[in-house]
Order: structure tokens, then C-alpha cells, then sequence
DNA sequence: GCACAATACCGCATAATACCACATTCACAC
DNA sequence: GTGTGAATGTGGTATTATGCGGTATTGTGC
């Protein structure tokens, strides 16, 4: 609809007073804009706006969905918010598993112990299975651990500070590296980015290698956990001496390669193979 | 042709001025902002404010339960909560009236702020208004508001480090006092034990009333946040130099007296009565 | 316990929206 | 001018969301 009529003079295309005919780009940041402002923005207010049609809109939105800076929902667009199916996603992907390596860790863990538990889902229902001892001394970053730890009367929680990772929820950063170095853990629950056929166990981070390599030399005696979903994940850094480490608390058995090379490096490997 | 001006401002999630027809990522937004505000909304409420049938808000609830953000209770739905019967409760004592303070508390914030929140359920309302800011950097002990805020994108949150409090689900300690020196913070929300009738504000705990007392020495700008249920509430504990706070954040007005023995503290005092 | 009201659930009709292929327009360059 | 490629609009069809009426279920007062 309204033909533009290209108002004479060409040699000023890019004043951005008033578009005769909308450029795609400006579109874009309109769109961003009312993202941030409303959280959710709808095709034909848009189109309107513009005075252009609802494909054009749409395909604006497929464009910046690509680019992931929205996300395309019924009617329009949302802002994205990778976080809340995430974590939730997460924890409920072979929970049947994860309850399991956190009933096992469980036996691991006596009253009165201090007991150091990493972020992430496994470590939860690693904490899920604490409540039934007494007296326990819990360290953690993770926020759900200690909200759900903090509830059992007779056990204390300590939260080491740090900036809050919003990807899982827990502290990260130079502070925590400083916190876990106060305390004296009996027994450290970790977790990890994946375990490589070669039996090493890597992370997604320098930062999250160096804090569980410092988990591993602060505590009497270390444990991974990873549900089988990591067997064979390659992730890109190294934990420091992880073969310190006691052991690899796992849901499944992984490959006999995988085993074996576990055995070399001095992990020991405990399955709670229950059913899968 | 071209319409110009957006026609009102759709960041506005308050009015229910139905532009063509409300995106049902807008409703599901509406819906989980007035759950965590209020505890429970009712399909009626929403049906109405949205100007659509029950049967959609209905499916609304179904979706958002499918994806465990809340629970469906006869005739709506209730805040998915695991069991904090205690925090729970005091949350939802004058939720309004914390509500506006909040709302308040918001409008002295600024984008780009450092922002001190201490523990507690009306500073708790003071973090679900910050979403609506931009590039803040939060700080603070509680696992409620760290959990909330580092979902909004574009934040930082810094969770202080500590013994976590079972009674109030934030970190208390030594740890926490360290923690707070190492912010610049430009605006800092306090709770209290209560206030005074003359004007005094107290703490129930020596160490409550000292991380608070460094609070206000750390922070460019001090408020404290509390509604009317803490008037004229004894508690044993002075908060050293309460005075240097810049003011007071309530929901009512307090008694004469204590108004004015405020104003001999040199805090103003500002109240947000939106109805009751 | 019973009756009544409010609410929930189900299936279907309809409107709104999304998607796709193709025609048209526009900007740019030669 | 004219060709070219990208962007946009148009129409048709598929998909989805919504509303409506019916009936089942739940809550509530007596």
C-alpha cells in the first residue's frame, strides 16, 4: 500500500526521521525494542506500525529468531528466556537416573560430616537424598541446594558468594574460588561436562574446571557424578588433577573402553544401575 | 496512514487495552506476574482483565502447569511452592501493601544501578518491581530474590556468601559482612525488626542489626522498606547509625509521634497508600 | 446428606494466524 | 533504459487458538 513516492532527493537516504518506506533493519530494532519493554510483541501491532504487511513481520521475525534474539510464538513474539525450560528441562531428564546416583551418594555421606555439593542437576538429587542424615554441614553455590537444604532442621548451610550463573543457578566466579578454600569438606559431590571415551572428565569453562579442581584438593575424598546422558560428551577443558578424585558415581555402566581407562587414572566407578 | 505514535505504550502490562487480540504470551506473562505478586489469581479475574473466556485462561493454566510454572487449584491457579510454610505465610501477610512499596522502591532505581537488597519478604517485593529495569547489578543474601532476578536478562546478580538463615532463606554471618564491603552500591533496600514509636528503627538480632548498620554505611543511598504490620514493633537490637539512611519506604502513614521523631532522625519518610 | 451454585471438562464450529508459492515492486548498477 | 537480486505483497491452504454449548465434577450452605 502506499506507494512511497521517493521524496526527491536521494542524496540523504539515511535520515532516520521519517522512513517513506521502512527499512528492514530499523524494523528490527523497533521489534527489539518493544521485546524489551513489553516482553512480548504482537505481528499486527507491528505490521501496523509500519504500515506494511503481516508476512513482512513475520519474516522479521523469523529472521531475528534465527539470529536468537526472540523467540516466535503464536500471534507475534516473546523475549527469550533460555533459562526457565532449561534448568527445569534439565532436571527432569532421566530423573529416574539421577535419583538414583543420589541415593547411592547418599551411603557415602555419615552424620556430622561437612559435605561440599557442586551445581547442576545431578548434585541436586544428590541433595534430595541427604535429608535423612543428621547434623550435616552442607557447602554449596547452587540456589535450589540450599533453599532445599536449609529446610532440614539439625543441618547448617553455607552458601559460597559469588556472581549467580543464571544458566544453572548457582555462583560462579573469583569469590567462590575464594569460599570453597575456607572450609575443610569431608566428602565433595561433583559434577561435570561430560566423561570423554578416554575416561577423562571435562568442563564447558576454564572457570568451572578450575573451581572443581580446587573442590577436589579441598576435600578428604571427592566423587563425580554424571548420569549416562554424559558418557561420551566431549567438552573443552580439562579438570584439574581429577584423578584425585575418589570416584565416578554413575547411573549405567559406560563403554568397557571408557572402564578401563577410568581404572587407569585411579577413579574408582560406582553403578546404581537400577532398571536403564 | 503512518500512524505515528505507537498509541500508548505496550510496555505497560497493566492496561488491558486490547489492541487487536492479547497474545497469549502476554496473558501467560500477566498471569505468572500477578501468581508471584499475589500467591493465586482466579480464572475470573484474568478472563475479565483479558477480555476473553474462561475456557482460554483455563487452557492458559493447563500449559503453564504443564510446564510447572504453577499449580491449578479450583477456580484458578496457586504459586508452585514446595513447602515454606513459614516464609510462605509472612509473604503473603499485606501482600498489596508490599506490593506498593515496591513499586515504589522501583521508581528510585535507576538502569544501570548497583543495587543492595537486603532479606525479606517487602524487599522481596522490591525485587519482583526490578525486572522492569535494565543492566542492574543485584546483590544480596536471599536465595528468593537471587533466584528471581538472575532470570531477567541483562542483570547481574551477586549472591553474598554466608551461613544461610533457615528462617528466612538468606545468608547471614561473618562471611556476609566481608561480602558487603567489596560492593559500590548506589541504592540499598533494608528490612527491619521494626519500627519504633519513637522513630527508632531495631533489629532482633545483634548480627542482623550490625550487617545492616554496614549496609547503610556501604551504600550511597539507604532506604528501609516496611509496611504498617511493623509499627510500633519492640525489637531488642539497635541499628548502629540507622540515621545516615536516606529515608523510609511504607505503605501507611505511621502514628504522629513517630513521624515526627523520624523527621528529628533526619529520614524521610514516604508513603505509597494506594488504597488500603 | 442434599440441593444449589460455581467451576471444570469435552467436542465442535469459527475466526485468527501461519506457511508457502508466486507475482510485484524497489534499489542499484551498467 | 534495462537487468538483476532482494524485499515485499497477494492469494490460497494448513494450522492453531478461541468461544460456545453441553454435561460432569467440585465446593458450599443448610
Amino acid at each position: 500500500m502506499q506507494p512511497p513516492a521517493p521524496s526527491g532527493d536521494p542524496s540523504a537516504p539515511s535520515a532516520p526521521s521519517s522512513p517513506s518506506r521502512p527499512l528492514a533493519a530499523r524494523r528490527h530494532g523497533e521489534i527489539l525494542r518493544r521485546l524489551s519493554a513489553a516482553g512480548s510483541v504482537g505481528v499486527g501491532e507491528v505490521a501496523a506500525f509500519f504500515g506494511v504487511s503481516h508476512e513482512t513481520i513475520r519474516r522479521d521475525l523469523k529472521q531475528l529468531a534465527a539470529r536468537g534474539q526472540l523467540d516466535i510464538v503464536h500471534g507475534g513474539a516473546a523475549r527469550r528466556e533460555a533459562n526457565e525450560p532449561a534448568l527445569d528441562k534439565r532436571e527432569s531428564e532421566n530423573a529416574e537416573g539421577k535419583a538414583a546416583i543420589g541415593r547411592f551418594a547418599a551411603t557415602l555421606v555419615e552424620d556430622g560430616m561437612v559435605v561440599l555439593l557442586d551445581s547442576g542437576t545431578t548434585t541436586l538429587a544428590v541433595a534430595r537424598s541427604l535429608p535423612a542424615k543428621r547434623n550435616l554441614t552442607i557447602c554449596t553455590g547452587s540456589l535450589a541446594i540450599a533453599q532445599l537444604l536449609c529446610r532440614v532442621p539439625g543441618s547448617r548451610v553455607h552458601l559460597l558468594g559469588g556472581e549467580v550463573d543464571p544458566n544453572d543457578e548457582a555462583t560462579t566466579g573469583i569469590d567462590m574460588l575464594d569460599a570453597v578454600a575456607r572450609f575443610r569438606v569431608d566428602v565433595a559431590f561433583l559434577g561435570g561436562g561430560g566423561l570423554a571415551p578416554d575416561g577423562e572428565i571435562t568442563d564447558y569453562t576454564r572457570a568451572g574446571a578450575e573451581l572443581r579442581g580446587r573442590m577436589i584438593r579441598g576435600a578428604a575424598c571427592a566423587y563425580f557424578v554424571m548420569d549416562h546422558a554424559k558418557f561420551g560428551r566431549l567438552t573443552p577443558v580439562r579438570i584439574p588433577n581429577f584423578s584425585a578424585a575418589a570416584g565416578l558415581i554413575v547411573d549405567a555402566a559406560p563403554p568397557l573402553p571408557t572402564r578401563a581407562a577410568l581404572a587407569a587414572h585411579g577413579l574408582r566407578l560406582m553403578v546404581t544401575g537400577n532398571g536403564k
